[in-house]
DNA sequence: GTCTATAACCTGATAGAC
DNA sequence: GTCTATCAGGTTATAGAC
């Protein structure tokens, strides 16, 4: 028997009100978001959201913060890990991406549109920058192909790994997929990128 | 000497709200622009915005039409086009959008956004679906590589090409990327993507 | 066509009872 | 902690003068 028996989701309130939150930025994004609309999801009313998070702001910082962890902080061991091959890397980076993007496929639009709307409170919290810059993917990068800037590289990975999920409505309006077989061919992705990032990083 | 000197920019009011409405909508979103905001930009006051359009929400859906037939329609000649092969579309689909992106690096979030937030708009609104479908370039994929589903080639080609402008903000606050050669790795890209894809379009 | 003024509604946030 | 009631300010849209 559960010990409490009182709520539906037997979740804290501040719990619930963050799975909310969640549901409902990442859906809409934070401009067009309401904080009643998040209180109608959670199950409580606007006051109590106040009460927990004093603002509609900080409640969208901790959700954003946490996020961008996911999307970014997910796959920094992969890529600072100088034991590693190039290779090896990024099949790990497409096997991480692919599973954490089936389970949170709104991830990757709702941390970059948000960025793009206010870029400036990205840059102040967040610490990508020298993380990456100094990274053991980014050397082997530049060891492997000296004539392409690495940025190229970066792009494809991520462009092959994430686009996928940014455009899916669009395909899916296309009817060239549907639910059905999106995560199989998400699946598929899981050891097409790394067979095609190698074949890319051969082209001469 | 121009025919009008009463206004600044020399356009009507109508096409003046709508270039003030492209570019905030396309900055934060339909949900966080206000009609405000689009009105002040056009140097003009929120009710003859509504004069000329009658709801912000009419208005939206005029720039959103208009942004779509951009954003799609404008490779829509290059892949029915069934008297060019398949690396000649796609050497003039990576120019057109470089092109394109390069004048307009908003445009793929914008849409790519809306199209998320309202699926169903998008749905009834657009005749991408058979288009696509029967493309000439679609058939030549299938045709090349019977092994693996051309849904794939397409989210690569696309991705290829517009992630780095959805992304730009991360790249930048990386440092990897910055404004003044950001122009320029795009500018590489429209000979590179034509050789990447070739590429993987031969992998095994 | 363009403006000012204002209606009608929405939104974030707080006060105060329980 | 949680609710109801309410405020202050914002937002879309319209009425009516010029």
């Amino acid at each position: 028997m559960p010990r409490t028996t009182k709520k539906k989701h037997d979740l804290p309130t501040e719990e619930r009100i963050k799975a909310a939150a969640r549901k409902v930025f990442l859906q809409k994004g934070s401009g067009a978001s309401r904080t009643r609309d998040i209180a109608e999801e959670a199950g409580i009313n606007l006051a109590l959201l106040n009460y927990y998070f004093r603002s509609k702001e900080k409640l969208f910082h901790e959700i954003m913060m946490e996020r961008v962890e996911q999307l970014f902080g997910t796959v920094a061991p992969i890529l600072m890990d100088s034991s590693t091959t190039l290779e090896k890397k990024i099949e790990l980076m497409a096997a991480r991406y692919i599973d954490l993007l089936l389970e949170n496929p709104d991830l990757p639009m709702f941390v970059l549109h948000e960025i793009r709307v206010s870029p400036d409170f990205f840059k102040s919290k967040m610490n990508l920058p020298q993380l990456l810059l100094n990274s053991s993917l980014l050397k082997q990068l530049q060891t492997k192909r000296k004539d392409i800037n690495p940025a190229h590289f970066l792009m494809n990975i991520m462009g092959l790994m994430l686009f996928p999920f940014i455009a899916k409505p669009i395909f899916f309006s296309t009817g060239i997929v549907n639910e059905k077989n999106f995560r199989e061919l998400m699946e598929q992705r899981r050891k097409l990128i790394p067979r095609w990032t190698k074949a890319i990083l051969q082209t001469k």
